[in-house]
DNA sequence: AACTATTTATAAGA
DNA sequence: TTCTTATAAATAGTT
């Protein structure tokens, strides 16, 4: 993205690695909830760091139809 | 975006809603998969449309992960 | 389905 | 490490 393009393959170095996992997660978060709103789709996400932390987003009625 | 700012509300004209609908959804699942391989994450989403289709995405250790 | 003018996301830098 | 900014990427409106 800016300044620089960037490589589609893992970061080595893993403060950049770190940095780079917060921001693109709260924009991907960012994203599906738009998308959620503007389409009236119901989402769900979960994604687990390299530590195995887990972060997710659901949408209201994103469980009923999953189920 | 481009040629004019998004109203974050639902869009109410059908066909317009289903080309956001297309165009985003190719976007968010691009993200995910830029994350997972930058950061080394795994992810899950399910995408439910207005119409009750999902469309999914999950990365290779992200069942085990979730289980 | 392609194009492109712009907005938005974000990689580096401060 | 929060804030900034130059630039890459996504995408709204158009054709």
């Amino acid at each position: 993205m800016a300044r620089g393009k960037v490589q589609m393959k893992r970061i080595e170095n893993p403060v950049h690695r770190q940095v780079t996992f917060c921001k693109r997660r709260a924009g991907l978060l960012k994203k599906a909830r738009e998308l959620s709103v503007l389409c009236d789709a119901e989402i769900g996400i979960f994604i687990f760091s390299a530590h195995g932390k887990r972060y997710e987003l659901a949408t209201k009625g994103f469980l009923s139809l999953l189920l």
